[in-house]
DNA sequence: CAGTGGCATGCAAACGTGTGCACGCCGGTT
DNA sequence: AACCGGCGTGCACACGTTTGCATGCCACTG
């Protein structure tokens, strides 16, 4: 029917009118039930499905002054790491009838502000991924607003942190037992709270042992820009390659490939993030992160408590987990200098 | 400030008060600035700015009565195809002042009814992609409201497809003049439209010429599922092979690695949606969707014209292009007579 | 039988914005 | 000088829902 017009929604009026009663009570009969009679609740909610009535967000929203909108903020939805993460928060933010909310910021801290405006305005509380803003300004943020952040470590803010460090430390030693002692590290984009932890985790796993870590950075974080870094990763002849991501660490494997280098029995590489799973060759060792619990939990986390109070600060920190597979190998005997001493 | 709390947002009639105007005016201010002095909107304006205030959209879509927000319905925001076309989406959106509103529906029908019913009734307008919803239902919810789909070809329905017929064709020409003569199409998920139509593309291409062809489908979709079909996929001892998508792709060019067969001197493979692009080995010949194009004019088409009007039936394909990479190669001259190798 | 209390429901105001209508003012025409 | 038209602004109501308070009814108690 290309020329028919669009069908109103009914009101609660009209099934108050319908039905004889006023519609404070059809309000009732869904928002606060124990106060009217068993019999003409189900009396009115037969009616409103009847006619297939939905409440009216926006006339809720005015009304009790609390959209049931939570934002989500995010760099980049096409991002593989963030989507599951928009699926499990929608997910939990409908049982407790909320609405999400998703924006992506472009990696551009201009339109991050703009759009945290925009959001704020319209919904009870914020969630937001790695977040690009300058600490004074997320500071001013969080006391105007409930906001929550995800991958950004600033004191005295609520947060959750969807962490490899222990994973990758745990990855450290098992490489070192294996016999490993020149490591490399290529990271990712600067400026990144993950960028920092990762490579913060590595440094950290390393002191005190006798082991070489050269580490570079690949800033666009592409495929085709680390197959192009070939020199830089190899220069300091490592037997293990630990990558900020799964497609910097595809990068190296394939970069190894095309030079003739084994993976895993002359360099051994790992991951971050399990995004790849089997679909390397070799299958990739990588960390699975927590990132949908850490989804989970923030929308959780907004959702309960007063809307008219403040977040508490707080800093939950969600592990990841190591998950071996076939890009990890013994160190070759050969590469390795004289000293082979067991921890 | 973790006890502090939330500052009340400025409204109308607080700058209203402050400027000593009526509400109606600092309204027009922003609605309708060409009824008002030109000095007088600056005034307001400026004020306004400085206040940070921002138009509560639920007092405005309860007072106009069209709330400027479009429902944009996926079957899985996780995966990869739909990202971009959000993120398109949004960008157009956002230009003329609309939110969207993301639901995914897990490809579940039931689900995806109720996700329909919630979103048509706090927006203007639905955009709805690869919908499950039988025909029946199609043709009831479209002339109760304005909805666009996007890959289901239902008559007498605005519908945009992400078509990849024409390219297919191509592709298939272009094997043909390789010299391949044996071909297998190993489809995706049955019941969507994309399989339809391109297995149907295949099929089409086919006819008339005296190749061969095998089909198969994977259900899953998945790569792993891909390597596990071998037997089904060299079956026929095909030269080339058209996936229904770059994952499945993948799997096939994995498996043939496996079973030491080379691409692309023993077999061709051609993907779909080019969302690898090089990171497979060799790179990935593939069909480049415009799925983007699609999201953008989704968005435009519904944000045109009276909001009380339906949506008047259109046809649109949107015609992919055919990307050649290494995976393509001239038919194996020893091969191509009768003498195939059973596995 | 009057008084009391509790339960079920109605009344009306409020949320913030948009908009039809009315009003007043000013410059120009008769 | 009376009139008119148009421009800029204000008044008041509407949108659909929630909620504090008032009201009526009933059963029970003294």
């Amino acid at each position: 029917m290309p020329g028919g017009r669009v069908r109103k929604a009914p009101t609660i009026v009209e099934i108050a009118r319908d039905l004889g009663v006023s519609s404070s009570t059809v309000s009732r009969a869904f928002t606060a039930p124990r106060l009217l009679k068993p019999e003409t609740v189900e009396r009115i909610r037969a009616a409103a499905a009847e006619r297939g009535y939905i409440p009216n967000v926006h006339a809720r929203a005015l009304s009790t002054g609390v959209p049931r909108t939570i934002g989500l903020i995010v760099p980049d939805i096409a991002n593989p790491f963030f989507p599951p993460m928009i699926r499990a928060a929608q997910r939990v933010a409908e049982q407790s009838g909320h609405t999400v909310l998703i924006a992506d910021t472009d990696g551009d801290v201009e339109r991050e502000k703009r759009i945290i405006e925009r959001l704020a305005a319209q919904s009870e509380s914020l969630i937001i991924a790695s977040s690009r803003l300058p600490s004074t300004e997320l500071v001013e943020l969080t006391d105007r607003r409930r906001v929550l952040f995800i991958n950004r470590d600033e004191p005295d803010t609520a947060r959750i942190l969807v962490s490899a460090r222990d994973a990758l430390c745990r990855g450290v030693d098992r490489l070192l037992a294996l016999g490993h002692r020149r490591f490399a590290y290529v990271g990712g984009p600067a400026g990144s709270w993950s960028e920092g932890e990762r490579h913060g985790a590595v440094v950290e796993a390393l002191q005190g042992t006798r082991a070489l870590l050269r580490s570079l950075r690949i800033p666009s974080g592409t495929y085709e820009d680390t197959m192009a870094a070939g020199e830089q990763i190899l220069l300091s002849g490592p037997t293990a390659v630990i990558a900020f991501d799964d497609v910097i660490a595809h990068g190296v494997i394939d970069l190894l490939h095309r030079r003739g280098i084994s993976v895993p029995e002359q360099i051994s590489v790992v991951g971050c993030d399990d995004t790849l799973a089997l679909t390397t060759q070799p299958p990739l060792a990588s960390i699975a992160l927590r990132a949908v619990d850490a989804a989970r939990l923030a929308v959780q986390i907004v959702s309960e408590g007063q809307v008219s109070e403040m977040l508490a600060p707080r800093r939950i920190a969600l592990q990841g987990e190591l998950v071996e597979r076939a890009t990890v190998g013994a160190a070759p005997e050969t590469h390795c200098p004289g000293r082979e001493a067991p921890m």
